[in-house]
DNA sequence: ATATGAAATTAACATTGACTTAACCCATCT
DNA sequence: AGATGGGTTAAGTCAATGTTAATTTCATAT
């Protein structure tokens, strides 16, 4: 988590680096307008902590002049300035956050991961794990596996897993597939259950699905 | 942009209300925990206010519960708990913004507006970036390539991006689709929604608008 | 009013892809 | 061995979506 702290205050710098580093950020401090300008543009950064007043230039037109050259890093403005009108300008300038000084460490961290939990996310979503190597998120309704890596599922696939996840490990029955999936009346051959297992499997090589004989299934 | 306002303090609610509707916000006032709660899981709000001490539980729980159930509506906290432990637990807990009492309306409405990023598109002159290798500018409304190209956009086109960058990575359903263009009573066929998210896939060819099948749309 | 051009909508057609089905295979139990 | 139940595969079907073009609507100027 690379962070770039723009701050003229050596001593503030200082305080806020370490505080940082401790948090497990890898610190890139600044001392210039001039200097963070020509690196933002040059290096990725995660998050950007910007004081407003600078001796070469101002804090709300670097983040400006960031947008306009289309760097989303999440910029969180530090700053003494603490009228209505400076946050609201801070916000207007491309801003994701704002905090004045003095200000308690505890709160620049907490502000500074929720900066990178949108950014990551774009929104706030709780993931429920299962299986051991699966997440389901909930919001974009995909399974996120431990590597890393994203799985859609189909409709039908979706509903069953989210059948066996409300029965935890209980035996689901066939009834209960039928009466959840299609409901009464719309019911498909059995072959079409079988297959739509069969495909969940294949998806979910690590779920453990145990079959029941002629009753149902149940998740391991 | 309907706003959930849950604060106890009868006098706090109506001057917070008066202001936010000046400011555009159609304010929907809860005075308790219990009512507030129902309400969220019925109704769709784009923003909650939401106050940490209720008569009748914590605000902290009820952000938490909220996300449990995959609710994504953007919470600011706004409460007398000043401690940094206070804001760090609001984070935690799934908010998204946090105001110390007492506090400037103008501070409140700007880091309301920074929340939806609608307001973005309406007021602040500051470029979004977006997919990748686009720009939107709001003041004119218009799109820049990473090239460097300009790119105008059809009314309707304009619009779903809009809605698009509002939703972030969240499944856009077609009912959203048609209120948020269209308005209830006058939705066209439904041919002319696929017709404009052709033209758009046309206009932004590096945009990827997935298919979430007999459901919507939404970006990468 | 009328004409014009651009944009939005509709209609028609092509394509895709998810679900179902049927056939076949294998394992287990009597 | 025969019967039964479940796994696997592949093909068929139909609804949903993509695509294109024609038609309608709308705004504007004449």
């Amino acid at each position: 988590m690379k962070l770039a702290l723009i701050e003229d205050d050596l001593l503030l710098s200082d305080t806020v680096s370490d505080i940082l580093s401790a948090e497990g950020f890898e610190i890139f401090p600044f001392f210039s307008f001039d200097n963070a300008e020509t690196a933002l543009y040059e290096e990725r950064f995660d998050m950007v902590v910007l004081d407003v007043n600078l001796p070469d230039g101002n804090g709300f037109d670097l983040a400006k002049a960031m947008r306009r050259n289309a760097i989303g890093t999440p910029i969180l403005f530090l700053t003494s300035q603490s009228s209505a009108e400076a946050v609201a300008l801070g916000f207007e300038s491309g801003g994701d956050d704002y905090l004045k000084k003095p200000f308690e460490p505890a709160e620049l961290i907490a502000r500074l991961k929720n900066l990178t939990r949108r950014s990551f996310f774009h929104t706030s979503s709780s993931f429920i794990p299962f299986g051991k190597h699966y997440l389901f998120d909930p919001l974009s309704q995909k399974i996120m596996t431990a590597e890393g890596n994203v799985i859609t599922l189909h409709a039908k696939e979706l509903s069953l897993l989210k059948l066996f996840l409300l029965k935890s490990t209980e035996i689901v029955t066939y009834e209960e597939f039928f009466e959840e999936l299609w409901g009464i009346g719309n019911e498909p051959g059995f072959d079409a259950l079988r297959a739509h297992i069969k495909n969940l499997r294949k998806a979910l090589p690590h779920l453990e699905i145990e079959t029941i004989r002629s009753l149902g299934y149940r998740l391991a």
